[in-house]
DNA sequence: TTGACAATGAGAACGACTCTTATTACGATT
DNA sequence: AATCGTAATAAGAGTCGTTCTCATTGTCAA
């Protein structure tokens, strides 16, 4: 994909910072995954990465703009492209097993969230961003759960 | 407050834990903060607090529903009372000094976000409850940034 | 009072992340 | 192509927030 290269090398460019092979394999890795990334699961994925040069290079990515660091109450981050290189998401999170998963972008949503923004007096915040995180049980967590009940509940 | 004692009582009492001195100053100390606190902004208002038990004990009145640990870019962890003590609010971050305030409830978001959670179908999330940061900056950040901003553009 | 068990606190242990440093790769200049 | 300045890399030590361990203390019930 040559033409998100030229995005990303434009961003690099001015805080002195070139588009390497390590950079190109993150971006590609993270580009690939359907969901955020954890460290652990980057270097899987990369054979031969070292695991300083990831987090280097991660923080100078997500610098540049070009890749997010996800907080969840994991603790430990995990990664995925910034909005500029995909699109405006918010995250479903699983209380049970943490799993993270994008949850598509909903109009009245974001027109509400445009609209409070918008709305806040200067002396009190200025808004840059923002982000939701609906929080709850993915369907393997709900199983798992009512299986456990059962048991309980039948024995 | 007697009152919230009964609550909070209730709460500790089906997992088998009691309302003890030290988790009744906790839960006072979050109470008089006008937003989240770290561990160490506890430690100092709560003299003579070990730092062990300050973790235990909030994780045993996380578990109880009754305190909160709020998730930041910062690299530790902040509490506030859970909204059951309080009110359901959501958090303005400043992302140049990490400040976490509270944002008043706006009605239309939480509509929508009712709406949102509601219309999700079960094979897909089981929604529970949400979140919302708006990140931005604090007052005081955006003018520490217009005299940066000045010195270098009038020097 | 005594027994059972929860609570406490000091410090060790753990783990995610960052820093240090020596080495290697790259780009521009001759 | 050789050289030089600087960015990039990797291994491992270091940092620090958080959790675990365990011996001791407090609390409730009988």
């Amino acid at each position: 994909m040559p033409e998100v290269d030229q995005i990303v090398a434009a961003r690099l460019r001015p805080l002195g910072q070139r588009l390497t092979p390590r950079r190109r394999s993150l971006l590609e890795i993270l580009r690939s995954a359907r969901h955020p990334l954890t460290i652990h699961e980057i270097l899987e994925r990369g054979r031969g990465l070292a695991m300083s040069s990831v987090y280097r290079n991660l923080t100078v990515l997500e610098q540049a703009g070009l890749v997010h660091r996800v907080i969840t109450r994991e603790d430990f981050a995990r990664y995925e492209l910034a909005e500029e290189l995909t699109e405006h998401h918010h995250h479903l999170i699983c209380s049970g097993c943490g799993l993270v998963r994008d949850m598509p972008t909903d109009v009245r949503v974001e027109r509400v969230m445009r609209s409070v923004m918008a709305g806040m007096p200067a002396d009190v915040f200025t808004p840059q961003s923002h982000r939701i995180d609906v929080m709850g049980m993915c369907p393997d967590c709900v199983q798992r759960r009512e299986r456990a009940t059962q048991a309980k509940g039948g024995g």
